[in-house]
DNA sequence: ATAGGGTTAG
């Protein structure tokens, strides 16, 4: 057997070390392993040194499990050494596993190794994400008996520790005393303070910190944007940019990032745009900032390009990005755009996360793809108030009453508490249905059960309820005794039921009132037209007419589109500016000719909004926008697929009855969705049982 | 050798 002359060269500690630190640096995995079997065949991995090195690294990579291994092997000697314990600790915390850090702090005292204020500022600061304030209170006590209590690392730990449990006065006593040229504490003290909602002492605290000459660094600017947003004030926002711009803090992406945050909060998208676009380097923060708040605005389709350009740019969407737009694409119904941002999420991995799985629900619902919704919903894995109450929500939106009863039973059976919001979803499935009694009786619950006190919108369900039912006067007795001020919305509810239950007396009453809260919105004067209308009275219809002429209120045009091919097709009533509006006519007439043919359909006249004779109405009903679009879909989308159409009013009633019809005579599903819900035709019927 | 505070959501 020949022998083989190897010369190893064994590194010493100090040598794997500094090799180690390198891999931590770069969260190199491989090397460090490699490193680490390095250490194992020197025989130096037990070494204090060596230890704590291996330890970081592997937490470095995010590997809290191997680090614990690494450190329940150690060898006795090195368990007794105060620096790797505190950089157990350390990893454990920076890797979220704060619990675990505060139990590992429990064992090291046990054992009677002393800490100092590396351990101590640390384990402070695991106990402030526990919001662990007994645990804290101790752990200060310690500190002060093992005089490090003035450190400023303790010290601003402590702050951190007290606001993050509210314990303000505990927070301003440790900033009394603490060193004055040291601005961390008060750092955590004003985030404390914004996320708790108490942006006016935020910005007192930054304005005072500015008065006593303390040096504000790029950690103070954040927080203190975002309680300036969050007051709406943006003079002072203004005034803090100007320090920003003085002391040269924009250059950091941070501050850069508030920025543009507060002024696309504001509204101010021309400032939050030239900060954006000046910039050195941006992250996907700074681009969700500002989707996010243009979508707030409702300016959803640029919210959307936004996205889009953010793709190209390479930028990767995390959880927020694409939960910002998924909330965009049901802001402007993009179901395909919503499907590929869905895609997207998956392919990322992010779909697990609850606040995409929640705006996943509430996207497909509110594009009525509520099956959609439903597939969501049962994959998901984590669930919280939102993601019931969006799927809640969406099957009465879309026409499923009982679906959204049941759902809600199912959510208290798992335990988790209905929300404001709930309510809402679950008394506008009632009023859908119906279902008068199990309104009340939510209604009660919801202040009984749960203490939370109805706002506008449950009453606003309840009236609509009432109405709907024919209890009319009942309806206006709630709007005279309910603890909240009636809004437009109720009284239109109110109009609406007028107009099915034929009420003209209570129906101007209503209108009266809605001439008062909103003098400028046309739909109370049509509603009120319609009244006269169904009641035969034509010169009260021309009275309300000449009333809007009068008060040069105009009916917001009616219009419609639909997504195909990548493309939205938008139409407005007779509009001939189709490039294929040959077709789409043709298509019309025989739609019409069809179900005139094989249903009997006969046009609803009284709809129509021109005086003309009864052949000039029915042609101007065919010619409605909703009728050219779902024409449009007969022609373009493949048989078996839903039409999908939206509508930025409310549905007119002959379409309504026409359309139903074309669903049967075509076997097609036809999905609407009009400014109040989702109207899902089939066989003749639609979801919202003819009521809207 | 070891330490503290930040921006984006439904």
């Amino acid at each position: 057997m020949p022998c083989r002359s190897l010369i190893r060269v064994y590194p010493d500690s100090y040598t794997l070390s500094a090799t180690l630190r390198a891999c931590s640096t770069g969260s190199l995995i491989r090397p460090g392993q490699q490193a680490h079997a390095l250490a194992i065949t020197s025989s130096i991995a037990g070494d204090p040194l060596v230890s704590t090195r291996l330890i970081d690294m592997y937490f470095s990579c995010h590997l809290p499990v191997v680090a614990a291994l690494v450190f329940d092997s150690a060898p006795p000697l090195a368990l007794k050494n105060q620096v790797l314990w505190t950089m157990f600790i350390t990893g454990l915390t920076k890797n979220g596993e704060t619990r675990t850090a505060m139990e590992r702090f429990h064992s090291m005292r046990a054992l009677d190794i002393e800490s100092n204020q590396f351990t101590l500022s640390t384990v402070l600061s695991a106990c402030a994400s526990e919001r662990a304030l007994r645990f804290g209170f101790q752990v200060h006590g310690y500190a002060v008996r093992m005089g490090v209590g003035s450190s400023p690392f303790v010290q601003s730990s402590l702050v951190s520790l007290y606001s993050k449990c509210s314990d303000f006065s505990s927070a301003k006593r440790v900033l009394e005393t603490s060193n004055l040229d040291d601005p961390v504490s008060w750092n955590a003290l004003i985030v404390s303070c914004a996320r708790g909602a108490l942006h006016e002492d935020a910005l007192s605290l930054f304005a005072e910190m500015h008065h006593q000459g303390l040096p504000l660094d790029e950690f103070t600017y954040p927080s203190t944007l975002n309680s300036a947003s969050s007051t709406g004030d943006i003079g002072s926002g203004r005034c803090i940019h100007c320090l920003i711009l003085r002391s040269g803090f924009d250059s950091h992406m941070h501050v850069g990032n508030a920025l543009v945050d507060m002024y696309a909060k504001l509204g101010s998208f021309d400032c939050a745009r030239r900060v954006f676009n000046e910039m050195l380097e941006r992250d996907v923060v700074t681009w969700t900032s500002l989707l996010v708040g243009l979508a707030r605005q409702g300016l959803h389709d640029v919210a959307l390009q936004l996205y889009s350009t953010m793709r190209a740019h390479r930028v990767e969407p995390d959880e927020f990005a694409t939960a910002g737009a998924l909330s965009s694409c049901a802001g402007s119904t993009a179901l395909e755009l919503g499907r590929q941002v869905h895609a997207a999420s998956v392919r990322c991995g992010l779909e697990t996360f609850l606040s995409v799985t929640n705006s996943l629900v509430t996207m497909y619902a509110k594009c009525g793809s509520i099956n959609d919704a439903c597939g969501v919903f049962d994959a998901s894995t984590c669930r919280d108030a939102v993601t019931w109450t969006a799927l809640i929500v969406g099957y009465a939106q879309n026409g499923r009453g009982r679906d959204s009863l049941r759902l809600y039973d199912a959510m208290l059976f798992s335990g988790i508490r209905p929300d404001y919001v709930t309510f809402i979803g679950l008394l506008f499935a009632c009023s859908h249905f119906g279902l008068v009694e199990s309104g009340r009786a939510y209604l009660e619950s919801m202040e009984k059960v749960y203490h939370i006190i109805p706002g506008p919108e449950h009453y606003a369900c309840m009236v609509d309820l009432l109405g709907r039912s024919g209890r009319l006067e009942e309806a206006v007795e709630l709007l005279e005794r309910m603890g909240v001020e009636s809004d437009a919305t109720m009284w239109k509810s109110l109009l609406a039921a007028c107009r099915v239950h034929r009420d003209v007396l209570l129906a101007e009453r209503a209108a009266q009132r809605l001439f008062e809260l909103a003098p400028e919105d046309a739909v109370p004067h049509v509603m009120l037209a319609n009244v006269y209308c169904a009641a035969g009275r034509w010169a009260d219809v021309a009275r309300v007419r000449s009333l809007m002429r009068a008060r040069g209120v105009s009916k917001e045009p009616g219009w419609s589109w639909m997504e195909g091919g990548g493309a939205v097709h938008a139409f407005r009533a007779g509009d001939r500016g189709h490039p294929r509006a040959a077709d789409i006519f043709a298509m019309v007439a025989e739609m019409m000719q069809r179900i005139k043919k094989e249903e009997g359909y006969k046009a609803e006249t009284g709809f129509a909004l021109h005086d003309e004779s009864e052949e000039g109405k029915a042609a101007e009903l065919a010619h409605h926008s909703e009728k050219l679009a779902v024409a449009w879909g007969l022609i373009t989308s493949p048989f078996g697929k839903p039409i999908r159409v939206y509508k930025n009013l409310r549905v007119c009633g002959d379409c309504h009855a026409a359309l139903k019809l074309v669903a049967k005579v075509y076997e097609r599903v036809i999905i609407l969705r009009d400014a109040n819900c989702f109207h899902h035709m089939r066989e003749g019927t639609c979801s919202c049982g003819d009521y809207w």
